[in-house]
DNA sequence: CAGAGCGATTTGGTGTTCCAACTTTGCAGC
DNA sequence: GCTGCAAAGTTGGAACACCAAATCGCTCTG
């Protein structure tokens, strides 16, 4: 706000406002660099500058040959997480559950654990894991990137297939009651972060797209048995968690 | 990666991987402008291009009169959100949990819900409702930015005084125990987006920083008795939320 | 040897210019 | 009236230049 402050944010904070009362709705064509440049009697540079904060924001987003445009407001599809009832163990609910065609295809392998992972599961560095690499996709488009890790111990029994679709899924609580092992707790961490470039192949998201990443741990008593980062495009998503208290039917 | 990119995607991918990979720890200088232009053969523009799209993601700082450098890893705090218990009513950690030295000031108001909140609190557009903004500091340093609605008619009994901090902190819950309202569940919606002006101002946040924004809503039975949003910033903070199976003590 | 001071270096803001690729528009010709 | 093409407008990449503010290192002085 201060008169100090550099001329391309000016014209950042005055079409930032315009968009939020409304002055500017959605799809509403922005002033050219141009014509910027006249109407605040500014250098071509502070117009462009100015345009290419508010793209990297998402609130404008440009088209070559045409013009800039106002943003549509994200409509983020709640993708529901923990939910707890009595008597049930706790849960993450599948994309399905969203009432839209969702897909899934992975591939698994066996690999060594790193410092980080092998934190997570409480074994030692080098501890061989089963890794496992989803892409979920929602309505054709990829909506979910996820790398589990299972300590090898517990799956060996039923062990993942090398690779496959949602045909053949065998849900992580089904596989391991199959051997007895009961989750008994649920954590989940959240935090937002920038789209590394492999993320941003998985998931065609433009260069600076911000991405929740959840990382998630199943307990079986004081044992950690599986944990998975999912990253999650940050501007087509909310996650939603539910709990309810024990005492209610 | 195709030789069909821009320039200065090239230097911003080769210097991204030299960080990823240890190359250039935390703290290592970047080369200068001058040098980019000398080391790529490019010109000064491709270059602070360059730089500035690293910086824009985090990944580098600018040092007026210094140079870039890396940045550190940041560590994000944890922030318990819900936890389940068995035989105890959800609820949401504070931030006194963590140890830390932690304050709260807060301006409370009646006002009239917006369509929005009104949506949330399954009420008419214009009811009256209570308006408290808080806003939580830990180590001194900004940490929480929430603004909470209540039902005017479920507070009235026992409403919130019109500011105040940490020492006169009655929780929703006790409040509503008093007034015989149990909470039987508690909803969070999590996304992130852009921080906005104001966020900026109360968070201490630069242009462009990410927020995590927290929709929360305390339900009694089918009705909605409060409901908040809560903005925390995306690159200090992490939210954990933890569920225990009902079975086991 | 300590400290002051100056100059080289660096970032960040701004202006100007040029070009390639693309879209939109309007006009000429059928 | 319709088609098609050319011209004008727009974005995005890139180069070059200039300046203010800040930092850093070296030198010179006391």
């Amino acid at each position: 706000m201060a008169s100090s402050d550099p001329i391309y944010l000016r014209i950042v904070e005055d079409i930032r406002r315009q968009i939020n009362d409304g002055t500017l709705p959605p799809g509403a064509a922005i002033p050219s660099r141009a014509q910027l440049t006249r109407k605040y009697g500014i250098g071509e540079t502070a117009a462009r500058h100015a345009l290419r904060v508010l793209a990297s924001e998402g609130l404008i987003f440009g088209l070559i040959g045409s013009g800039h445009y106002v943003s549509e407001k994200p409509e983020r599809t709640a993708l529901h997480r923990l939910r707890f009832h009595e008597h049930q163990p706790p849960f993450t609910v599948d994309l399905q559950a969203q009432g839209r065609r969702a897909t899934c295809d992975w591939r698994s392998e066996h690999t060594s654990a790193g410092p980080d992972i092998a934190q997570r599961l409480r074994v030692e560095d080098h501890t061989r894991v089963t890794r496992t690499r989803y892409v979920f996709r929602t309505d054709g488009a990829p909506a979910q990137l996820a790398t589990s890790y299972e300590r090898t111990e517990y799956t060996d029994g039923h062990p993942m297939p090398a690779e496959g679709n949602e045909n053949g899924r065998k849900s992580l609580l089904v596989r391991l009651s199959l051997l007895g092992i009961k989750i008994t707790e649920v954590v989940e961490s959240v935090y937002t972060r920038v789209a590394q470039p492999v993320e941003r192949d998985s998931l065609d998201l433009p260069a600076g797209a911000h991405v929740l990443h959840i990382e998630r741990t199943h307990w079986a008593g004081d044992s950690p048995v599986e944990t998975s980062d999912i990253v999650v495009p940050g501007d087509r998503f909310r996650l939603v968690y539910t709990a309810t208290a024990p005492s209610v039917g």
